[in-house]
DNA sequence: CCTACCGATCGGTAGG
DNA sequence: CCTACCGATCGGTAGG
């Protein structure tokens, strides 16, 4: 009866809606998720899943905005503890990479996927997406700069273009786990990323 | 009332329904498409349209096929003329890059998109995404090798790692364009693929 | 969070 | 290639 406790009831069932949506977008993709399968899967019924977000796109971007959180928390965090720079881009990327390899339905490949399928859906889902990827490239470049400054990389770098070629390391990596099925594609991504940042 | 003529315009027909869908499919993805809606941009029933196919995912291979078939036509044929190899290659990488960056509808960033968007369903159409894109690195490989053969590259280059990074390069690129419609594009992507491959 | 329901659209078929 | 139609499912709402 306390209203504390079904607060947090509320709170718990909507981080179940959440979590059973990111593993059916995963498979399906952000627009092939429906609310009425999504119910299915938790043995809900449609209204109990949708009166948590409103609409089904509102309930897209919940879901994005927890892949971002999730992917925030394991990738950029765990690099903190390694040196500014090239060092700790590598790591983050290392990070990034193993993430992918863990298995599907845990968001590892779901930002770069989630980034395809709208890339020509206007609307504030792509908005989002752009957001988060906007986010990420500053640190990528942040973090070049300072290698730049520490001698870790050649003055006259190029740092769009570093950037650029990082990023297509991450989209062919999550294409080798998650079409190619590619045991070997984390080593493969780990090695293009150390040789475009000097190595180790 | 001849024959052939009736059979001409069936084929026509078939022509202008690909045409649309490829269209549709470049901004709303390949399972987006809908029959409704293809009908409606096409001024046709829609059971004129499926029956030419007979389902939607018979559509959807016709339409991998033709979108295959105009990047056949369009990027390794216009580098038949270039000396086998490296040279070739790169070729072959800048007229896709450039078919990326005429614009949506064409089919220049289809089958990337087409590669993320099934990389999680399980099909026929996952099925022919594969074998196009095996074909594609059989060609990618066997150019290589004749670089390494010939000198262009060193004798101990890791064909399958670099065939892996320059997938990153294309996708990259596609990005680039769908999504951020970053008109240095394409200039960056042929730059990342001069210098895998050893600069012109 | 449920039942019960809405209009719209889905892929597809029958029959011509 | 059309009209007319099928059952299923879509996103979403009313009311409790």
């Amino acid at each position: 009866m306390s209203p504390r406790k079904s607060v947090a009831e509320t709170a718990a069932t909507r981080d179940r809606i959440i979590g059973s949506a990111l593993a059916l977008a995963s498979a399906e993709g952000l627009e092939g998720l429906t609310i009425g399968r999504l119910a299915a899967d938790l043995a809900m019924s449609k209204a109990g899943v949708i009166g948590h977000f409103g609409s089904k796109e509102a309930l897209q971007l919940a879901v994005l905005d927890a892949a971002v959180e999730r992917f925030t928390l394991r990738v950029p965090t765990r690099a903190v503890g390694a040196r500014p720079g090239t060092e700790r881009l590598a790591r983050a990327y290392d990070e990034w990479i193993a993430y992918m390899a863990e298995g599907e339905g845990h968001g590892g490949c779901f930002l770069t996927s989630v980034a395809t399928e709208f890339d020509g859906r206007p609307g504030p889902v792509r908005d989002a997406v752009l957001a988060a990827l906007g986010t990420w490239t500053a640190y990528v470049k942040a973090e070049l700069d300072t290698g730049i400054g520490a001698g870790e990389l050649p003055e006259d770098t190029d740092v769009d273009q570093l950037a650029f070629e990082l990023g297509g390391v991450v989209l062919a990596a999550g294409q080798s786990v998650k079409l190619h099925r590619d045991p070997q594609a984390p080593d493969r991504a780990r090695r293009a990323v150390a040789r475009l940042l000097g190595a180790p």
